[in-house]
DNA sequence: CCAGACACCGTAAACGTTTACAGAAGCGTC
DNA sequence: GACGCTTCTGTAAACGTTTACGGTGTCTGG
């Protein structure tokens, strides 16, 4: 790890003024002799340029950050999946930033903007508080957030649509002939968990079906969570003829349980998911689920911050990513096969060398 | 996005001068007056210490890159979950390369190193070429390998054993008293697939059991490749009695051929996957799988490096993470309801606010 | 009352670039 | 040969920090 050659070595060898070698390296005119003498310096001394005194003087890191909960959670990475190409197409490189559950963490992270290592962020914020939104108003960098920010913040922001994402999946289930069906929601007083009861909601009142409490069952956006409502609501109310659930795992968790009961899926009982991850292609049956568009909500937050770091000075935009139901066996059954090349994943497998 | 304070501005406004500034900033012995001088400057004007100059000056960015084929492959992801808290407890951020199945792009990468912009990097090479080696013996910064590399090579390395691991799995299924024992592999080319038929190879061999060219089929890491290639096999060999898979898509596909074929899994086949991911989880039935501890793999590395990173001087290591058999329903049947909190996603819904 | 010790502080250099500016050299024209 | 013009190059300042060094002021002890 010999200290690296610098600008001024290069001048040294080559004989020429440190001004001259910046401008050889950045392609600035210059007579033909002096290039070739620099680049030859620059060739034999194994120069690479210092990305950090670079970024001191322009101002600019080329890099940008990527705040979210948890990198293990599909529908981030699925954005991730999306956002990273966009950004290295453009020359930029990606900091990855998960804070857990914690908002603390959040407000951090936004704080962190101020020293000025990324040009740039997309965050998708667990619910924004006051702190979120006072962050953002004084933000030393350009922000997209993905998620809903009030009227006024001046950032960019890109919205999902689960309502009507919901209402999809229940129109599916309704002209499917199913007129008793359940949801099984995640807390309430999570964003998706509120938009998702309220899409349920609005969903029966446009068919007019009745809303039905004891159809109605609240757990946590995990499997076993998901296992232990749907096991709650059967009980409530076996004549349940369709479960819509919050999100694919939950879905997962009404598998199992409607299996072990001995209900068929989707004869007796249809089940959709939420959220269209891998684990909705997977599954088996596999899993009709409401894609809430996280890839082009990623795509998209990754396409307005390239175009804010291009010095334009827009108004604060918003985009809404409209929903997508994805129908699988769980509710049409039929053994129809996944669709080849379905899941975005490669899903090669991982070089090992089979050491050992 | 105003021209935001520096350390002179706070220098200006409480009267002393950009050393002592400094100084207050990083905690140095200091006169109590100056510091509250200092302090109260420097809150009222927000000031955020510019990481940028700071690592000019103190050679240290504390930023470390991951780079790896593909983030959407659940392998580097799950590495990606172990690595990322590792760093950030240690006050390191992370940059993330996802180099697509792209030589060239691994080496560009390994070249960056010169740029300085991370003190160090974690790297999963698709293959070891001559061009990786040279561009390792030269890095200007630690490296970690997760993946084998000669011996001689001077960097930390992290190896997986597949061989191994498929040698539980066949030992497994030998134990449930099968005997036909079929492996879908991937191509033989990439070091995966090649440690994988190795290992299969020598585990027919430790058990005495014959090697019949017939039960082995060629297939690549994907769910339709896997698909295509196990109806290929059975109808080539009717009669085999258990599957081992190169990976957990392969199972998957595995397990959709079966169940269209009306066998039963596991009483008629007895299925294994590879990688131990989310899927094998959630699929159904759940899936026996051979983990090659990615996670612990990840852990380690980020381990290694942070260790390198504090100046300690030890030759290179090689440290080997046994791989572990999970066992499910799809080995040993018997309805056994998934672990609670088995999986490592949290799979909380993620936020969208219902906008639109 | 002075020497010396000590605590604190300011000046300036350094990290490795980019770039404004002015000087030098070459060349054509009058 | 003076002049202007063009083309190239070097000097130096700047980006925002950290830090070596020396200076100032205060205090202690003789």
């Amino acid at each position: 790890m010999a200290q690296g050659p610098t600008i001024t070595t290069i001048a040294k060898r080559a004989g020429v003024s440190i001004a001259s070698v910046s401008r050889v390296l950045n392609g600035l005119p210059t007579r033909q002799d002096t290039v070739s003498r620099v680049m030859a310096a620059a060739e034999e001394l194994g120069y690479v340029r210092n990305a950090v005194a670079r970024s001191l003087k322009s101002r600019r890191t080329h890099q940008v950050a990527f705040a979210m909960a948890d990198v293990g959670n599909p529908a981030y990475l699925s954005m991730l999946r999306e956002i990273q190409p966009v950004l290295k197409d453009a020359g930029y490189r990606l900091v990855l930033h998960s804070t857990g559950a914690v908002v603390a963490d959040e407000i951090d992270v936004l704080h962190s903007l101020g020293e000025r290592y990324v040009d740039g962020m997309i965050m998708v914020p667990l619910r924004v508080t006051e702190a979120h939104l006072e962050m953002l108003a004084t933000a030393r960098a350009p922000v997209v957030v993905i998620g809903s920010v009030p009227e006024g913040t001046p950032v960019d922001n890109v919205r999902a649509d689960s309502r009507t994402g919901v209402r999809l999946a229940i129109d599916h289930l309704h002209a499917l002939g199913r007129r008793r069906i359940g949801l099984v929601n995640g807390p309430l007083d999570t964003v998706p968990g509120a938009a998702r009861g309220a899409g349920y909601r609005e969903a029966l009142g446009a068919l007019g079906l009745p809303y039905d409490d004891e159809l109605v069952e609240i757990g946590d956006f995990y499997r076993d969570e998901g296992r232990r409502a749907v096991a709650t609501l059967l009980a409530r109310r076996p004549d349940v003829d369709a479960l819509m659930c919050a999100n694919d795992l939950i879905a997962l968790g009404a598998l199992d349980v409607l299996r072990a009961a001995g209900r068929r899926v989707p004869e007796d009982v249809a089940v959709v998911g939420m959220d269209d991850t891998d684990l909705a292609a997977a599954s088996w049956p596999s899993l009709t689920s409401v894609s809430l568009g996280s890839a082009e909500r990623g795509r998209t937050a990754a396409e307005l911050l390239l175009d804010r770091l291009q010095e334009s000075e827009h108004a604060p935009r918003v985009v809404t990513v409209p929903p997508r139901l994805t129908v699988r066996a769980s509710t049409t059954g039929g053994e129809a096969p996944p669709r080849v090349g379905e899941s975005g994943t490669t899903g090669s497998g991982e070089p090992d060398g089979g050491g050992g």
